[in-house]
DNA sequence: CCCGAGGTGACTATTACTTCA
DNA sequence: TGTGAAGTAATAGTCACCTCG
């Protein structure tokens, strides 16, 4: 964008430090067919529609380019060592000024321009993973309400079958244990204490959870307002 | 040796924001 | 003070190359 690709003639080249095969990538980078382009001349990839005077004019960062003679994308492999050092700055800092980018291409030896790039993938692809780690932790929780509104479904009706059969005996037992969470206060009840719990809401009009079978199920807040005895 | 999947460097298009005339 | 153009940075999407099983 701003900073164009249009460095002529500039060879892309590792610092001898870290072109030493310290790594066992260092070493297949020497030997394998990138080092062709390690030393090749840059041209401008997909831009060869760059106008000359685009060309001359250099980007911010005039080291840039990153393709080879033929047009086609070359890739710098990066050191374990220089991905480290970007990890560890990443960490620190997941987006870069430009003084900070300087430092790091000085210090690795890249051009300001892949430091950049490193880190706008770094940004998208953590960002990525994010995403899906959020959507199978949404997943999960999905699954489990799913789970525990069948179940309490199924206890629904269970009660009201009871309640059919033997309203006297229903009467007189104690409510189903389940602990329930109201979904607009999210305060938590037992129901074991729905009986008083409502008396109590006749008397304090504080917030309960209604966990009377006629409830479809679903835990119903009756929530007039939050009355609560002010703590002076 | 071939092939597909996954990782990753590089690029383009788009968008949002800032600065300045 | 409001506004449009230009510059800049970040992001999304994609390509291309490479490695590995």
């Amino acid at each position: 964008m701003m900073e164009r690709a249009e460095d002529l003639g500039l060879s892309l080249s590792l610092s001898s430090s870290l072109a030493a095969p310290r790594t066992h990538v260092a070493a297949m980078l020497l030997r394998s067919p990138e080092k062709r382009f390690l030393e090749m001349p840059l041209l401008p990839a997909k831009r060869s529609e760059v106008t000359p005077e685009e060309g001359l004019r250099g980007g911010s960062d005039e080291e840039d380019g990153g393709c080879g003679l033929d047009g086609s994308r070359k890739k710098l492999r990066l050191s374990k060592d220089q991905s480290a050092v970007l990890e560890d700055s990443f960490r620190e800092h997941p987006t870069l000024n430009p003084r900070q980018k300087a430092a790091l291409a000085q210090q690795l030896g890249l051009r300001p321009r892949q430091v950049e790039v490193w880190f706008q993938n770094r940004r998208a692809r953590t960002k990525l993973k994010q995403t899906e780690v959020d959507c199978e932790f949404l997943k999960r929780c999905c699954e489990t309400l799913t789970q525990e509104n069948r179940r309490l479904h199924k206890e629904v009706q269970e009660l009201r079958a009871l309640k059919l059969v033997s309203p006297h005996l229903y009467m007189h037992m104690s409510p189903p244990t389940t602990l329930t969470m109201c979904p607009s206060c999210e305060r938590v009840s037992s129901s074991a204490n729905s009986a008083a719990a409502s008396s109590d809401r006749r008397s304090a009009g504080g917030a309960v959870i209604s966990t009377a079978p006629a409830a479809e199920g679903a835990a119903v807040c009756h929530r007039p307002i939050a009355v609560r005895p002010q703590q002076s």
